[in-house]
DNA sequence: TAACAAATACCTACTTCTGAGTATTGATCG
DNA sequence: CGATCAATACTCAGAAGTAGGTATTTGTTA
């Protein structure tokens, strides 16, 4: 009894690196591996398979319309979800559309090991949503002030611009006046050079500065 | 002549992947890999090496911080950056600051041994910023469209309000009348629940539809 | 064909943001 | 001590967004 596995993946380095690892494992055999949703679908036409390791974005077809696709062509093929999304509601959504696992792509080898054989067996495996670190929300913020010249203040101020709230709420959170806060995000967009708060947004984003996990 | 390689990055899967590539590869040694740059600043004061290869998000000490590091300590040390990010600012930053390469991790696995050849002879491997394909960017969006009962007009306006674009400007560009524009956003807004353009677009991101590599 | 959704367009009223100018206070640094 | 920066606060004016209502046209579908 070996298990036969698919890797959709987009990343051909993150497959080569599954197939690595997964090759030296007891009673796993993976079949070739497909750059995207179409190949994937193309090739279960050809050879079946027991176990589709999918990741969620890719091009041509995405891992949502695939896993849509698989769930009613093949719903005896388990699906094992592989991605960097860390967000509940996402995980929520792949699981409701009858995935049986979702796992980040910074999980250890034998954590995936483990959890091909869990799903074989039946099982579901669904991770609670982990909180970002600390050390990954610093990222590039520190860098981000120093090459903008951005003061600790207005840093803050644009994280909760970046959170909906008005100038108005932004004083009443922070104890100031809003006129104080209007002054510091002038102060933001000179210094970015942006002209609105879709540009604001957006370049901060851009920038690294606020990162989802 | 071998090449002693270390390898950063927090993605373990990764990392074995690129072992597992690069073990096969000629004149290439593979020292023992960090997660973060801290775990690899303290393993080059036991071990030295040729060349790093450096992700940028990590944990702990972030890739960029590492690189200053590493330029100013480890003059002699190669670096090749591989990250998520393709961003041209971003790209260049890194050139600035010294890294010998940049590819992105969705790259083969022998460009990226002939990176490293090249590299270490001397070359600097800095690619074009290529640009997300179609395909990249259809990602969650029939989704997002089903989910919310949004129209593909409104697909439209969201991602021009995204860049900044004010109604005045949409309209202008799509050639219909500011008022409908406005018109459009005000239904956006109803549909997603959100009160103002930040919501909006903090929304549209979380839920994966505006996505940047 | 009747019903409906989508896209279009306009109005009024109010809120919020943006740009420009000005000023005070406290901390830090040479 | 004097200079500079960060943070604070205010005013005025104009641009843009938000919330409500209403209405026409077009295309699709029951």
């Amino acid at each position: 009894m070996c298990v036969r596995i698919i890797i959709a993946d987009d990343h051909q380095l993150l497959i080569d690196g599954l197939v690595g690892v997964l090759n030296e494992a007891e009673g796993i055999s993976i079949l070739p591996s497909a750059n995207n949703g179409r190949q994937l679908l193309a090739q279960l036409k050809e050879t079946s398979a027991d176990l589709v390791i999918l990741d969620l974005n890719m091009p041509e077809l995405d891992g949502i319309k695939t896993l849509e696709v698989l769930r009613s062509q093949y719903p005896e093929i388990k699906i094992l979800v592989l991605t960097n999304y860390n967000q509940p509601q996402l995980m929520e959504e792949i699981k409701r559309l009858g995935a049986h696992g979702y796992l980040l792509k910074n999980t250890a080898a034998d954590v995936l090991k483990s959890a091909i054989y869990k799903v074989i067996s039946g099982e579901l495996v669904f991770n609670e949503y982990i909180e970002p670190t600390e050390g990954d929300n610093h990222f590039f913020v520190d860098d981000f002030m120093k090459k903008f010249q951005l003061t600790r203040r207005e840093v803050e101020i644009i994280r909760m611009v970046a959170q909906g709230n008005t100038s108005k709420e932004i004083g009443e959170q922070l104890f100031v006046s809003e006129f104080t806060v209007t002054t510091h995000r002038r102060n933001i967009m000179r210094k970015l050079d942006v002209k609105n708060l879709a540009g604001l947004l957006t370049f901060a984003r851009a920038h690294g500065f606020l990162v989802e996990t």
